[in-house]
DNA sequence: AGTTTAATGATAGTAATACTATTATTATTG
DNA sequence: CAATAATAATAGTATTACTATCATTAAACT
């Protein structure tokens, strides 16, 4: 019999998948090896024919699961953003001072902490969100889908630390613009360090990049 | 005769293009073309073949012009990088206060002054470099095009405004870093202002964003 | 144990996309 | 007026993004 302090399952709109991923250990696979497959080949190369093959089944099963490629990314990065839900709940458990409570949010967004969760491999993961993300709602149909509301998990962690911000400041005009700036921000200056150096200063500090942001952060909430 | 004090020419590195577009009026209607038609039915919707329907020519003769979409993709958002160039030379010149000349760069990033240059929807083009600008660099082969220069009109706008970030604060550390963050976040907001609201903080104030940037901008690099 | 039900595998097929190739026609230049 | 280049017209191919059908296996119920 298992012990477990926090039970960890993605908390995923229906809307986004036609048969729940995490009922199955098929649905598991095509999870963690979409993460992968398109970790290794990016998310426009990436079709269904080729990640049934690396799984093992066929292109039709995975159309049970998913509707089509654009769904399944969506599935993927609202899975991360659980993920980073469950882990402000654990950095910031019992945490009274919000400036640090602000610091660990940023922190929590800018290094995957654990290498691997269940059959998922996070560094893949975090690579990914960095790169292929935004392509969840920079489409054409985004309207349509955000009335089902499938960037619920994303807003919510947007809503999250916005919510932090005004406990620093009350006052403060912009926390969401605030959130979204510093949480795209780390994802453009990751992909950017890595491919387009000359847009970003990357140092050999490790924590330069939390630092960067949460003393962007904390000098516009503290503004009088 | 006409009398222009400056001529605006997109110096646009050749490796993006098979044939210049700017040789020919078939080559225009191609670009000025493709800014509306992936303004109304968005970057993954659009092709070749709409395209030519659209110009009155055929899908072959617009191959000519571009290897597929994604160059022609890369071809107009250095255009837009190339106008906002040619914008932020006739914003800050003689202006000695580089607070006053950030401000402006903020000014000319967040919103098309202008309606239409030549046959060019300048309005269309900001509204897709928000929602499609990051796609052209989101790709697998990023470091295969980087080595031929094709974001070089990008990265020079990314250096003019370091360079003023450098002489309001010498010894600031983060430039390219700060600006990237800024453009990319005004790109965002608009995008988040207009399709998923609760992502931002959109307010009456018509320069909310201008605003928003500039100070926060600002009060980073002169911390001490 | 045996029957129903559900999930998956195997296979096939279609419409659209992303091109390439070929030849004819028109426009431009020398 | 000839030569050259650009475009139009047409056709064709490989791949993608699905949908449909039916057989098989696994799970669940009685």
């Amino acid at each position: 019999m298992e012990f477990e302090l926090f039970k960890f399952s993605a908390n995923i709109k229906s809307d986004i998948f036609l048969k729940d991923p995490e009922s199955s250990q098929l649905g598991s696979a095509i999870i963690s090896q979409s993460i992968n497959l398109i970790y290794d080949i990016g998310f426009e190369e990436f079709n269904f024919r080729k990640l049934s093959q690396q799984i093992g089944t066929t292109e039709a099963t995975i159309y049970r699961y998913f509707e089509n490629k654009h769904k399944l990314l969506l599935y993927v990065t609202s899975w991360y953003w659980c993920w980073v839900e469950y882990q402000l709940v654990l950095h910031n458990t019992n945490i009274v001072d919000y400036n640090v409570r602000l610091k660990n949010a940023i922190k929590v967004l800018t290094v995957p902490h654990d290498h691997q969760y269940a059959d998922i491999n996070l560094q893949n993961l975090f690579n990914i969100i960095c790169s292929e993300s935004c392509k969840s709602y920079l489409i054409k149909n985004v309207d349509d889908l955000n009335k089902y509301g499938v960037y619920y998990n994303y807003k919510k962690i947007v809503a999250i630390i916005s919510d932090i911000i005004l406990k620093v400041n009350p006052a403060y005009k912009y926390p969401h613009m605030l959130v979204t700036t510093v949480i795209e921000g780390i994802h453009h200056q990751k992909y950017f360090a890595e491919h387009l150096p000359s847009l970003t200063d990357k140092t050999d500090d490790p924590d330069y990049l939390i630092n960067f942001y949460y003393q962007l952060a904390i000098t516009a909430i503290n503004l009088k």
